[in-house]
DNA sequence: ACCGAGGCTGAACGCTTCCTGAACAACTCA
DNA sequence: TGAGTTGTTCAGGAAGCGTTCAGCCTCGGT
C-alpha cells in the first residue's frame, strides 16, 4: 500500500511515518502544502493523510485541488479539536473521514483501515494479494515483484475476478463483461483465459487463486494482504 | 429518506430528530437497545444513528446484531469523547463512522450526508446459525470461519431448510422444490444429499444441524444467532 | 425380543462440465 | 509483406457431480 502522510509538525509525522511504514506499505511525507500537492499528483497513492493546519496553502485547499485534479485515493484528515468547522469544511471539500487532535494512533489506524477497506471498490494504483500484486492503474502484474506479462484479455478477466474477489462469477457474467452483450454461449474462450491465468500467476500450482465452482462460475480466492 | 435515530436521552434525540425531520426524511427514533433492535429489522431505513451508551442493551450489541442479521444500511456512531476504545469497537461491529459527544448538529449532518453519498456499492446477506454461517448472496457456507464447499444440490438443499428452520420439511415437499415438478419418488437422492451435508457441517457429530423425523421428513435445527 | 419399514451410507456408473495442448485466424507493427 | 503476438476454435481427456443400488442400521410396534 502506498500512503501520503502531510503534517507540518515533525515529531508528529515521525511518528506516523513509524507507525505505518510496515511490512509493504511505502509511506511518502509532506512537510507543507505544495509539497502535499506535488506528491499528490506524482505519487501514486492509495490514501492520504492530510492534516488541515498547514502553512502557506491550507490542507482543505490541498484536498480541494487533488480531487479537482481528479485524484480519488481515500483522504484521511486530522485537526483540531477546537473548530469543529474545520472538518465539515474538509468533509466538503472531499475528504472521507477526519479524527481529532491530540488522538491515539490505534485510533487513526482503525480510521485508516475501515477507509481501506471501503475503497477495495475503485481505488487507484495498487492492489495485493498475497504474492500477487495488482496496478490497475497502469495495468500491471507481478508475482513475489517479478512482472507477469499478461494480454489484454488476460488482464481484464483477472482484474474482473478480483475486483469481486470471493464472490462467484458466473461465466456468463464474465463474458458479458469482456465482449459486450455479443457472444457464443458455446464458446470455451474462457476457460482458455481462465488455464492461462493459472499457469502465469501460479506456475507451482500450490497457490490456487482461481477457483472454480462447477456449474456456477470462477471465484479468485486469495485474501487482501 | 428513511433515518432511524436510537438515543436513550430524551432532550438530544428530540433535537436530532427536530434535524433531521425535513424535507421528506422519515424518521423513526428508539430510546433503548430493545426497540432499536425491532426497528433495525421491521423498519427498513437508510441509515441509522446510534449512541453506544444505552441501558440494557448496548449500542455494539445492537450493531452487532443488525449486521448478523443482514442489515446494510449505513450506521453513524455517537459515542463520549473519553472513550476512544469505543469508537474503534464500534467500528470494527460494523458501523461505519462516529461523532463523538458533545457534538454540533452541522457535525452530524455532515457525516450524514458523506454516509449517503458513499452508500452506493456493497452487498452479502449473511445469516449466522450456531458456528454455521451462510451467505445468501455469494452462496457459500463456512463452519467456525473455515469456508466448506458445498455441490449446487447440497447448497439448494441447505438453503430451503434453513430457510423453513425449525419447521419439518416432508421429502416430497424438498424434491418438489429442487426438481420442478418432475421427481421420481422411490428415489433416495435426498438422504444422500442430506447424508453428505451432514458430514460436511458436522464432520465432527455433535453438532446435529439437521434432524430426521422418522416418515415426515427433515428440520434444520439450529437457533439463528 | 423380533420383525418390518424407513432411513443411512459406501461404492459405482454415466453424464456433464471443465481443462489443456495444439492448431488456426486475426491483428499489429516494422 | 512477413514475422510475431494475441484471440479463438477444436478435440481428446480428466474430473466433478447427480444418481442409483445394495446392504446395513435404527426405530417403533407387536
Amino acid at each position: 500500500m502506498r500512503l501520503l502522510i502531510v503534517e507540518d509538525e515533525d515529531v508528529l509525522r515521525a511518528q506516523l511515518v513509524e507507525h505505518f511504514a510496515v511490512n509493504g506499505t511505502v509511506v511518502e511525507e509532506a512537510a507543507d502544502g505544495r509539497d502535499a500537492l506535488y506528491l499528490g499528483s506524482e505519487f501514486p497513492c492509495d490514501l492520504a493523510i492530510v492534516d488541515l493546519g498547514l502553512p502557506e496553502i491550507s490542507g482543505i485547499d490541498v484536498i480541494r485541488q487533488w480531487r479537482q485534479a481528479g485524484h480519488e485515493f481515500p483522504i484521511l484528515i486530522l485537526t483540531a479539536r477546537s473548530n469543529w468547522q474545520d472538518k465539515v469544511e474538509g468533509l466538503e471539500a472531499g475528504a472521507d473521514d477526519y479524527v481529532t487532535k491530540p488522538f491515539h494512533l490505534e485510533e487513526v489506524q482503525a480510521r485508516v483501515t475501515a477507509l481501506m477497506r471501503r475503497a477495495a471498490g475503485h481505488a487507484s494504483s495498487q492492489v495485493q494479494y498475497g504474492p500477487i500484486n495488482i496496478d490497475t492503474g497502469a495495468r500491471t502484474v507481478s508475482r513475489e515483484g517479478e512482472a507477469v506479462e499478461l494480454t489484454t484479455y488476460e488482464y481484464n478477466t483477472l482484474a474482473y475476478l478480483v475486483h469481486h474477489a470471493g464472490k462467484v462469477i458466473s461465466k456468463t457474467e464474465l463474458t458479458e463483461h469482456l465482449y459486450d452483450q455479443d457472444y457464443d454461449r458455446d464458446s470455451n474462450v474462457l476457460e482458455v483465459f481462465v488455464g492461462r491465468l493459472r499457469k502465469k500467476l501460479d506456475p507451482g500450482g500450490d497457490l490456487k487463486p482461481i477457483a472454480t465452482i462447477r456449474g456456477a462460475g470462477y471465484r479468485f480466492d486469495l485474501e487482501r494482504t
